[in-house]
DNA sequence: AGCACGCCGACT
DNA sequence: GTCGGCGTGCTC
């Protein structure tokens, strides 16, 4: 009798299997989900679940996250909709989710938000579509020319885009489309291509002895298979590229995804043509630029192991590797490895982390090391890597300062005479200059003769900067423009505004004037829509169809200019002088140092000018000396001394609030709370720099703690003191910052 | 993060 | 009387 009543299933009845699972919201906790009888989930998975009222994708978790509190509501619990048809996340991946927001302070929903930032991948691929022939079929009513060539094109047989077959042929896409109504093409799925695959052993490299033993140095640590981080240390031109190719090229042979890291402005045709000429094929990339679709199709390739080797900038990081084997941090240095909104990472950092988890190796490569890295390197917690010399032959710039208090330029010029003679004749010589000035725009400053008011950002603690270009005033801090005023907006007086001090356009429009003849490529990253466009002129002035470059930080990094001769540095103090900010001497001797270093790579012995009211200061006698030893003492004993990174860490934390009384009450009472401690120093708050960006003003406290204290816990600790925040106050909490304004 | 609910001002 | 502003609270 009892069997009657037994349940019929195997599983007792009763508790329903739940799972956790992570939303890619802000909530550092998971929530449990029923599954439904039929679906499968493990951990990893995407799945589709109920939240709030709401439908959303969220990620199963392999454990509870967040404060174990009171035990849900069994009658709450929501089920699972759907599982994604989706490559689940490797269980790295939900390490290393874990691993960030734990550092970061961030909550794991939005580290997690960071590796689905690709929404393409979760949806299902639409394919596109093109258009082939119909074999046999009748000539369509009209034959004009434009159909008879789009028709000889397409009779091949191939499946092409309408767009392509219409820019082939020479015609309009109607045209294409007329043929399709007509029944001579049809349109057709355009299938998925997997991407190439890069071989490892497509070219042979030669190298130099000293290269040589770089790059057994590389190979091995990747066959040990295990963590380690190198610092592949070489001026430009020292050939690292091809060297750490070569490291690349032994993790393909381990049948192990690499991903190569840039700084997202050095992502270039040429890197890519030298990545093809070494492997065979382009790499597979992935930055800002892509659009929706294409981003879906990286992600997914990266998740299914298509994708063997990944160049892209720093979120690069966060995709979905299923077999990562190598990371490579190109210009480790470059501070746009920091993510400086949401979530406050580091790339470099987290790229050796993601190391250290995955248990393979990670490459650190510059000309000019971070100092954080050169400490590593020094205390032997990271393998140091030394190519010597240019690859080239040609030796680095002789690099000479010109002294503005000696020689200053003519009043209302930029340029000191031994520059513009260095640039007339270098032009004499028919070889190319380049003209670095940090600051974009026309001019930093508009003043009022008559008043003497200065034109500010309504929105922020900032001068609005011309762009003469366009015509407006710009701020660069929230993006607020207005039109060139006519007569001051003060006295009202007409023409009365003067435009102070030099940025890049006003460097240009003298040059133009001094050297009328010469063809110039003025490059600002608000001048250049994209990065297509950046790499056609880049591609111009390697063919050397250009003279003068005029730039600013956007020509630093990684280009390579055979025919460039002569380096002018407008302004070298730029960024000497800030304040709080104690990487500024450093990034000011690397911006210098990658500057002048462009000068002279191939054929010619090139020379650096920097102009400067400073010659004596140490990072500038480092520069023109071309001691890098001297500075990096230098540096690395002023670190020391004042606890600053990498002996100390730094912690900010920014009070923003619309208004002022606000955000500095909030900020007291935060800083009021702070947990004792006799190692740790809190520091303000203190109005920051900038102290109002977009309308909020802003507060600022400075955490400093000694290196091997866990600040996360103090911090978490304090902020578990700080009542919630009420109106639109925001504090934003950021470790190790790089931004001081 | 994103959404609904709720409570206050200016419109048909 | 209602539309809509954004401050507050919640999401298994």
């Amino acid at each position: 009798m009892d069997s009657l009543f037994a349940p019929i299933d195997d599983e007792p009845r009763g508790a329903p299997v739940t799972v956790p699972v992570v939303m890619a919201v802000a909530l550092d906790q998971t929530y449990d989900y029923i599954v439904p009888e039929g679906v499968e989930v493990e951990p990893g998975c995407f799945v589709l679940v109920p939240f709030g009222p709401q439908t959303r994708t969220g990620v199963v978790w392999d454990r509870p996250v967040g404060e174990p509190g009171k035990p849900v509501d069994p009658k709450k619990l929501k089920a699972v909709v759907a599982r994604l048809d989706v490559p689940p996340l490797a269980e790295i991946t939900l390490r290393f989710a874990e691993w960030i927001a734990k550092y970061t302070l961030a909550p794991l929903g939005m580290t997690v938000r960071m590796m689905m930032s690709a929404r393409a991948a979760f949806e299902p691929v639409k394919p596109r579509f093109g258009v082939t022939v119909v074999e046999g079929a009748a000539d369509p009513g009209r034959m004009t020319p434009a159909r008879r060539k789009a028709l000889d094109i397409a009779g091949d047989g191939a499946i092409r885009a309408k767009s392509a077959l219409a820019q082939e042929a020479g015609c309009s896409t109607g045209v294409v489309d007329g043929l399709v109504a007509s029944g001579n093409l049809v349109e057709v799925a355009i299938p998925e291509k997997r991407p190439p695959l890069p071989d490892p052993h497509h070219r042979e490299m030669e190298f130099t002895p000293e290269q040589h033993q770089a790059v057994h140095a590389l190979r091995a640590s990747v066959d040990a298979q295990n963590f380690s981080v190198t610092l592949l240390d070489g001026v430009t031109g020292s050939g690292k590229t091809e060297v750490y190719f070569e490291a690349v090229a032994r993790a393909l042979e381990h049948g192990r995804q690499a991903v190569i890291m840039l700084p997202e402005i050095a992502l270039t045709d040429q890197f890519m043509r030298r990545f093809h000429s070494r492997f065979g094929c382009a790499p597979v990339e992935w930055h800002s630029a892509l659009s929706g679709p294409e981003r879906g199709r990286v992600w997914r390739q990266a998740a299914t192991g298509e994708a063997r080797v990944v160049v892209g900038a720093r979120s690069a990081l966060f995709l979905p590797f299923s077999d990562l084997g190598l990371i490579i941090v190109d210009e480790e240095h470059d501070a746009g490895y920091k993510q400086d909104d949401r979530v406050h990472y580091q790339a470099r950092d987290m790229a050796v982390v993601r190391g250290n988890l995955g248990g393979f190796p990670v490459l650190l490569a510059s000309a000019t090391p971070s100092i954080e890295t050169h400490v590593n390197a020094r205390t032997g917690r990271y393998r140091h890597v030394v190519l010597p010399g240019r690859y080239s032959g040609a030796s680095l710039p002789d690099i000479t300062a010109i002294d503005l208090k000696t020689t200053p330029p003519d009043k209302g010029r930029w340029l000191a005479p031994p520059l513009v003679e260095a640039v007339a004749n270098t032009l004499a010589d028919g070889q190319q200059t380049l003209l670095f000035l940090n600051r974009r725009g026309y001019a930093p400053l508009t003043l009022c003769r008559t008043c003497g008011h200065r034109i500010e950002c309504p929105q922020c603690t900032a001068w609005l900067v011309e762009h003469r270009f366009r015509g407006r005033l710009h701020c660069h801090h929230c993006g607020f423009s207005i039109p060139l005023p006519e007569k001051c907006p003060k006295c009202s007086e007409p023409g009365s505004l003067v435009a102070c001090g030099p940025g890049v356009e006003r460097v240009a429009e003298e040059v133009a004037e001094r050297f009328p003849d010469a063809r110039v490529a003025l490059l600002s990253s608000d001048l250049v829509p994209g990065l297509t466009e950046m790499r056609e002129i880049i591609r111009s002035i390697e063919a050397g169809g250009i003279d003068i470059v005029i730039g600013t930080q956007m020509v630093a990094k990684g280009h390579h200019f055979p025919n460039l001769a002569t380096v002018g540095i407008v302004d070298g103090d730029l960024g000497l002088a800030q304040g709080a900010d104690p990487r500024a001497g450093e990034r000011t001797f690397q911006l210098l140092h990658q500057v002048t270093g462009r000068a002279g790579r191939a054929l010619t012995e090139g020379r650096g000018l920097v102009q400067t009211h400073m010659p004596e200061h140490p990072v500038m006698a480092a520069i023109i000396s071309g001691d890098r030893e001297a500075f990096l003492n230098h540096e690395i004993a002023t670190r020391r001394k004042g606890l600053l990174p990498p002996f100390g860490r730094l912690v900010a934390l920014v009070v923003a609030a619309r208004e002022k009384d606000v955000a500095q009450q909030v900020a007291r009472e935060i800083t009021r709370r702070a947990p004792r401690s006799e190692k740790i120093e809190v520091l303000g708050p203190a109005e920051a720099p900038l102290s109002i960006i977009r309308g909020r003003h802003r507060w600022r406290i400075l955490v400093k703690a000694p290196r091997e204290l866990d600040v996360q816990g103090y911090l978490r600790a304090w902020m578990a003191e700080v009542p919630p925040l009420k109106g639109d106050v925001r504090v934003s909490i950021d470790i190790d910052p790089y931004s001081f304004l």
